[in-house]
DNA sequence: GATGAATGAGCGTTCATTCAT
DNA sequence: CATGAATGAACGCTCATTCAT
């Protein structure tokens, strides 16, 4: 097994303990377990359980980006922009269950405030292309005139909800469904 | 200290400490300190804290609802029933905190599962009132055609958003942006 | 069995195991063994390990200080004064060594060093007879006229080794023997 | 780097480690790293860290031996001999603090007492020149007739005290204070 | 011979729960 | 009824040692 092999096994394991039985139920022996590595080799790539947790985070943010952001343009109009980018992310949320709670469980945990509060204030990673299409809608007169955390409620907020709603099996996966959801979520942002 | 008295108090401590510490910064031995009672007392009143968790989210309910619904009658206007519900559910998060910060802890735990799927197939509880709105919403044709699931996730996600929004301190409590956000939702569902 | 017994079995295996096998050889686990206590019930005592230690070290010297100190009168000769004191000592050691050598683990762990700092700079707890003693002596120009740590070394610094002879089995009690170290010290210190 | 370069690295590193942090603060890993050599290399030379550590005491013996008895002449008084030795040994501690504490680290851990039984019944090492001079200086009547072990520790016990408190900054290095304490030292064990 | 990644037993500590008082 | 001292399983983490390369 490579060196790189053990770290992504370990990695691997934590998403998917952590996505299914949150941070509690991931104790660090039972990821190494999962892993099929020792415990304390967990230590050799990650100092602690919370550098494992962020780095994790960061993980994901930097595989889901450029699947999300595939064949988006920002020279199209704002609502197929819109369409294209909010579709693509409810797609990835349903089509990677796992990826999706990790992510809900981070973000609402001690870890992910600190994070959404540097990406509001500092604008970059992924919000980067969101918050450019979200001002230029509002400049071009097609949004709402609401303050950007608004409109980013009003869009990933049924959108997250929706995806939670996919993995805990109220919805089956329907790209016809998801077609008119993210259109409602325009709807509510449009002017 | 009556009987009851002393079971509000374990409820209230437990609250409390949940919402601004987590699941993990609330020991019961803490919440026992914090209500004032002994650490045994509390398995008295709780079989265990599970139980004590998803009583003290049943009496959230229970004390929320009345607030949200005041003043609401099915009588007037889909529009206006929505608006109303919305944003007595907005303006109850934003001006009660531990609240809200319980809830989100709780609906994002395993014991929030359950309790989401049973109240979408047995429809009891506070959605009865929503369910009601949004089925007549849509029976009336002034709603989207969509599963009830989906409504509620543009109707609620950007409601939970903007209220942990609210809580970080991202966006001031301010009425009119209330009102705006909430008629965005309405724009969302509505045909 | 009372509070107070609890409490005192664990401070007695701790004194056992830490003086027979260091501080290493003594972990809480084993010290709870011994104690016949579970292994939570030390914390609801001793916040930490450190914590058991110092204590330890606070009680060893309560108990210790009357013990060495009886029958002692500031208001003999200088030569007198000494020899009792020093005398108890030894005795207190010699009769004692698991006393002994969990002290000499103490004083030569990070622990300690910031006692002996505290007892030089501070002058109180069992120094102070002896300090008292000693600045006596060296102002009756009965002692050397040298610096306070140099005369503690002198007087301290044999009686140590020679407990500590005494534990290994190099030497058998013997109160003549006893008597004719002490006065050797003495024969070091006096003018 | 030769052989015998990687050896001494390790030896060198482990003396340094383990007399400023102690036994515990001197990880293997640690050890390597400051030795400059990978973490499995030290048991090509070493056993285990029990052998490296006991050597690593051995060899300061070895180096420390001609250093103190530089100069010294067995035919010269014993009193001269005496104080030559001692004041020697007492430098020695007080200029080589390192050597000084990894010395007392290892006396008071179970590794020592094994050593001290050894050389106070096989009389060999650096005590054999210590117990040729108390020998003589016994039956030439110039000192105390006391067990050999009894003025090992009138002689060394202050010698040791005073080192430690040098090393740990209490007395200042002073040529003629070093003077004046072996000749206490001389007064206690002399006839 | 030299390496350092991998190991897992063992550490100090926490905390939900029990039960004698 | 109420208590809170007692428990011990389980946690995150360390480190002496091994062994494939």
């Amino acid at each position: 097994m490579a060196k790189t092999d053990k770290r992504d096994e370990i990695v691997r394991a934590a998403l998917e303990l952590i996505a299914e039985h949150g941070f509690h139920g991931a104790p660090m022996a039972l990821i190494a377990e999962h892993a099929g590595v020792g415990a304390g080799t967990i230590y050799r790539y990650f100092e602690n359980k919370d550098v494992l947790i962020t780095e994790l985070y960061r993980e994901l943010e930097e595989r889901s980006f450029p699947i999300i952001q595939k064949g988006y343009s920002p020279d199209k109009p704002i609502r197929e922009r819109f369409l294209h980018l909010c579709t693509a992310l409810l797609r990835y949320f349903i089509d990677n269950p796992l990826d999706f709670r990790f992510l809900e469980q981070f973000l609402n945990s001690p870890y992910g405030v600190a994070f959404r509060r540097d990406k509001l204030l500092e604008a970059r990673g992924e919000c980067d292309v969101f918050r450019e299409l979200f001002e230029d809608g509002v400049s071009r007169q097609e949004m709402k005139d609401l303050p950007l955390v608004i409109l980013f409620a009003l869009a990933f907020g049924p959108i997250l909800a929706v995806a939670r709603d996919h993995i805990l099996g109220f919805i089956m996966r329907d790209e016809v469904l998801i077609a008119r959801t993210i259109e409602a979520c325009w709807d509510g942002i449009r002017r």
